[in-house]
Parts: C-alpha cells; structure tokens; sequence
DNA sequence: ATTGACGTTTACGTTAACGTCAATCGGGGC
DNA sequence: GCCCCGATTGACGTTAACGTAAACGTCAAT
C-alpha cells in the first residue's frame, strides 16, 4: 500500500528529481518517515495521481494543467452545487477530448492512406526489377491520389 | 495560392513571431517578395505543413519531432529502398498513434463513469430537498464504484 | 509630408520541466 | 569503526517555444 520514492521511479521510469518536483507542484503528498521525518512514503493515492500525471502528459498536458484536472477529480461533491460544477467541468473535458480524438482519428487515416500508396507503389516497382521506368500502363491505374504532401486537414 | 505571414497568423491564430520561429526551425521555407526579398510569402504547401505542425502540436509533439515527421511525409519516395524505410516509419508511427488513442479511449471512459455517478447522485439529492442525509435505501443501491480517485489505469 | 498598418531583424527575457552537482545524513554489512 | 548505498536539500544549468522591445523600412491613404 505504501511506496518509497524510488519504487515508483522505477515503476514508472522517472527519476527521483522528477517525482521531488510534481510535488513542488501539488501533484503529491508523500508523508514523511524516519527520525527527522527526512524520508517521503507515498500512498496509493499518490500513486494513482501520479499514473494519471503521467497519462496526461503523454496526451500533451501541461503539469499544471494535469493538476487542475487532477484535483477536481480527486475533491469531495457532496453538495448539489459542487455535483453541477462538476459535470460543467466533465463536459468541457469531454469536448476537448473528443476534439483530440478527432486529431488523432484523422492522423490515423492518413498513416492508412499512405500506407496503401507506398505499398502499391512497391508493388509496382518490385515487380519491374532493374530496369528504367516501369511502363506507364495504357491507361494511369489511378489517380495515385497524392504525392508527397496533400492537402489533408 | 500564395499567403502573407499575416494572412496565416489570423488563420491559424499564431503571433507572427511564432511563424518566423517555425521558419528558423525549417518547418516552413517561404520565398521572398519586394525589392530587397524582404516580405515573406508562403506557398500553399507552406500552409499545410503549418497545418500538420499544428495538429501535431495538439497532439503533444515537440516542433521538432513534428519537422522530422512532416519531413519524412513530404519527401520523395521513388525508390525501393526508400518505399521500406517510409513503411517501417508509418509502423512505429501507427503503433505510437494506436497507444495514445489507447490513452484518450481510456480517458473518455472515466469521463463518461464519472458523468453516470454524478447524475446518479444528484438525482438522489436533488430528490431529497433540504432534509439531512437522504435515507439509505434498504440496500445500497450498488456498490457506488468509487468516489473521489480509483484505481484507473 | 505625415500617419498608420504591416513587415523585418536583432537580441534579450521568460516559463516549464526537469538535469546536474555538491554537501550532508542515516542505516546496513563487514 | 569504516564504507557504501540511498535519500535529501539547496542551488545553478538547460532546452523548448515563443514573448517582448527597439529600431527601422515601405507602401497607401489622408
């Protein structure tokens, strides 16, 4: 249930410099052991929190930004109002989200697309062996929709 | 066909600083105009690859990992060898995209829960007007999941 | 001819997210 | 006791991605 800082820099393949430093940020609060309190021990909140920094990062957040969200994840809603502010701040979330997803969806065609033409191409190529240009077919097989750079979104 | 560094900055909402900096980095290579070749103007290809960068950038890349990116889609690609080393990239480039739309699904699934347990609580609240806790009901009505952070990937 | 909008270069400033280094401390093994 | 390992605390360094300011050119409109 409990972990010393280089625990989870192992786990999660951060330095301990790294770790120190989110909690600068707020992003943790180990509880501190040993004679002077000198040691930090982490919780198994503090490690979620720190899985979810780090997903956040990989999606492009800022630290702070991954706090803010973070903490209002992580706060109590007891009351009405908080539970309505609340699910204002998941629909926002949401839209970004589905906004990014609509990136990397887009990003993901692309890579298929290009996938298909370099692989036609090859095809092509390979099948003619050393010689010069391959024929040009009677008729061009298709468009070959793009070289090089199209104008994708 | 042709754009102003202006004509750019208002598209895309970017300060022309920030396209001038795009250029130092080689993101972008607009010619000259005027009788010194003092004014920029960029081409539309310029504009596509400032559009890729962007989009890249939303998804978290560096300026330069998305120039190394954006380079290696917007060249040529004639021969055999370069055709296997363009669909090696798209590979790794694929899987990269894969786990983060892993990331982001995973996301949007702890967006929705959370949006269910908070409408499921305000009803309940909100059904209960100003009255103390409202009763529990003979059984809980399930297990609730998880209040403040769970153990989500 | 002056004003204002737009463009350019040079150069220093800034913020985020750590890295690196030095000095120190505490505990375990021999 | 001695040594090494791991942890801690400053404090300074670094890289990326621009911001900001100064100082100047240009072209069209007033």
């Amino acid at each position: 249930m409990n972990y010393s800082i280089s625990d989870l820099a192992r786990e999660f393949d951060l330095t301990t410099r790294a770790i120190r430093f989110y909690e600068d940020l707020g992003l943790l609060q180990p509880t501190r052991t040993g004679p002077l309190g000198r040691s930090r021990v982490y919780s198994a909140r503090d490690r979620t929190r720190l899985k979810l920094t780090l997903r956040a990062k990989r999606l492009g957040l800022s630290l702070t930004e991954a706090k803010d969200i973070i903490d209002t994840y992580d706060s109590p809603r007891d009351t009405g109002a908080q539970l309505h502010k609340f699910l204002d701040v998941l629909d926002s979330h949401r839209a970004q989200v589905e906004a990014q997803l609509a990136d990397l969806q887009a990003n993901l065609d692309e890579i298929k697309t290009h996938q298909r033409e370099a692989r036609a191409l090859l095809a092509r190529i390979e099948a003619a062996p050393a010689k010069a240009l391959p024929k040009p077919l009677a008729k061009p097989v298709r468009k070959a929709a793009s070289s090089r750079l199209e104008a994708t979104l």
